[in-house]
Formats: structure tokens, sequence, C-alpha cells
DNA sequence: AGGCGACTAGAAAGAACGTTCTAGCGATCA
DNA sequence: TGATCGCTAGAACGTTCTTTCTAGTCGCCT
């Protein structure tokens, strides 16, 4: 079978918290999504669902964090930011405008009841924009300059998942995407 | 008291979706809240947890439409889109980064278990960019372009919202505004 | 006065939830 | 061989959830 117990509890709970949010994620679910007994998940995160949250969260988010470091390489190109926008675009699409983000969705409906899993999708959010800030700083961008766009990329790219997910339609990210490489083309500009 | 009892239950249920999501807003907590005995929500509202969440989603939606047409009747001005921002941004401090978006949080953590949810919130954000649109093409954009500003400018609302809960900070609030007004800027130029 | 509809009030039911517990299996190591 | 450890397996528990149901109360209309 492909991967250990607990990154297979990981996996399918990231789907869960990306579909249904932090509330919505059921441990059944999670044991048949997994095809492991109940009582084996609680083997393995002793901390019960908050630490299956805290743990799919991160790790999720380290993987996506690879990933745009990755499409970012070479810089913030229009490109680049289509990609990551397309990515997007073709995972909800793909799932029937189900799945959306594993980090945004337990972000919203999550933060307020427990605090380990706001402050890990705290965590994820930062780390992505300063990975975008990063890249943005080595194409000539002052630091404070590269956090601002870097942030508002980012929150356009978790607006625009929502938009797109409810309307069960890319264009709401295509159109995003579009508008946050004019944003880039000045900011390089000046 | 405030209000009918229908209104105090779409009011709290407004709050609770804003905080907790569709799955995390629980019928006794709104009984609780509106001050109301439990048997008594089935009777104004007798399609249960879901028509409470469409008719919060709903009502909260023509409200924040209202406010945004009030805001936006001179067109969208940089003043206008800090002052739609800092709006957010107040709320979310007020609460102890606890009162996001009645529409986001549900849009995310309910759209995939209800549809009528996921509807409500979709006429919603619709409603919002057409707003927004109408009141930019007044301004000599295009109907196209201001649709898709429109978009952008909503995501970007709640991404940013989602932001700054997850910080416990404006400052993503203000930095998005920010980068929505240079955006403004563009388009009205050209 | 009498009846009716709107609303209050909360118990009951049945399912699902997260957590804890005990029992058992199989491999590794002394 | 016997003991130990990692993990499987699922029952049990208490809580919470949504929905439904039955009474009771109040005011209004005829």
């Amino acid at each position: 079978m492909s991967g250990g117990s607990k990154e297979r509890i990981e996996r399918v709970a990231a789907d869960l918290l990306a579909r249904d949010g932090y509330n919505g994620m059921g441990l059944k679910a999670i044991s048949d999504g997994a095809s492991l007994p109940y009582g084996s998940i609680y083997h393995h995160f002793p901390s019960g669902k908050e630490g299956i949250a805290v743990a799919a969260i991160t790790s999720m988010g380290s993987h996506t964090g690879a990933l745009l470091a990755e499409l970012t390489a070479d810089g913030v190109t229009d490109a680049a930011i289509h990609a990551m926008f397309g990515f997007m675009g073709e995972r909800l699409q793909r799932s029937g405008w189900t799945k959306g983000c594993t980090v945004g969705t337990p972000a919203l409906d999550g933060a307020a009841g427990s605090e380990p899993v706001r402050d890990s999708c705290d965590a994820v959010f930062s780390s992505l924009v300063d990975t975008l800030a990063q890249a943005l700083e080595r194409q000539g961008l002052a630091r404070a300059d590269a956090d601002d766009l870097a942030t508002t990329i980012i929150a356009a790219y978790e607006g625009a998942t929502m938009l797109a997910r409810t309307r069960r339609s890319r264009a709401p990210l295509d159109t995003t995407a579009a508008a946050m490489c004019r944003l880039l083309r000045d900011a390089l500009a000046s």
C-alpha cells in the first residue's frame, strides 16, 4: 500500500479538511478513507483530532511551499502566477468543485475553536508569503514592497479559490491571476 | 427586545456562521444566543439548520450589498476601497479575531455538504461583484473590465480577511486594499 | 365566551461525534 | 521459547447533534 499509516491519515485528513473544514472533518471518515481501524488513529495521533488536523495542515503546507519555491525559482513570472492559480483550478474542477484549500478552509472554520489549528494555518500562510516575497526580492523589489505584493497574491489566491468553488467555475481564478500579473508588472517596472 | 424572533435567530446564526462555519454552527447555540427555547427554532424555520443558514447568509448578503452600494454610489474610489477593507478589519479586531465573513466561512466549509448553502453564498458573491462592477462601469470601464476588476476585489477582500484572521492583524487587509487601489488607478487610466 | 393560530417550552429519539479502553496479532530481540 | 513492542481491531462511553413531538400559554377574532 502507498505510504505508512501516518502518512495515509494525513493525506485523507487533508482532503477532508479541504472539503468540509475542521468542524466537518470526522475521525470515522478518516479511518474509513485510510483503510485503518478506528482505534489505530489514536495510536498514531494520541493528540486526537486536533493533532491530525495540525499535522495535515503543516504537511500540506510544506509540500505546497516546496512546489511554490520550485515554481518561482527563476522569479515570479506571469507563467508562474498562472500556473499557481491554474493548479487550484484543476484541483477544484477535477474534484467536482468540492476540494478547496487544505489550509484556507480550516483557517476559517477552525480558527476560533482550536488555537493550534489557527496557529498552523498562520505558519503555512506566512511561509508561502515568505517564499513568494523572497523570489520577488531576487527580482529587485525592496523588501517591504515584496512582502506587500506577496501578501496580496496569497490573499487573492485564497479568495479566488473561494469564489471559484462556490461558482463552480475557474473564471474567478483566471481573472484574479491576470490581475495579479498586472500588479506584478507595475511593481517590477517602478 | 430588539427585533422579532426570526430576525434574532438570523442574526445569531450569522455570527455563528462567521465564527465556526456551517458545520460548527449548532442549533443549541442559536437558541441560547437568541434567548429562545429550543423548540421555537423549528417553528420559525421548519427547514431546520439548512434553512437558517441560507436565511442568515442571504440576509447578511443583502445588508452588505446595500452598504457596498451606498459606499460606491459616487464610484469606486480609494476611500471606498479602504473603507470596505477597513470595515472588516474593525469587525475582526473587535471580536478578538474570531468573527470573519458570514458568507465566506460557510462558503468554504459548507459548500460540499449543502447545495442550498453553496447556492446562497454564490448568490451573495455574485451580487457583491455586480454592485461593484456597476459602479466601475459608471466610471467609464468597459463591462468586461469592470466585471474582472470587481471579481478581483471581492476575491482579495475574502482572502485578506482570511489572512488577517489567522494572523490576528489588520495588516493583510490594509496591504491588500492598497494593492486594489493601484489596480483601480491603472484600470481607470487606460 | 369560545376557539384558533402563533408562539413558547422542553422532552424524546436516534444518530454521530471524539475519546478511552481492552484484547489480540505478528515480528523482533534476549 | 518467552517477552516486548508496534500496531490492528473495535467495543464502550458519554456527549452533542439535528429532528420531531407533545403540552402549554398568550393574544386575537368572531
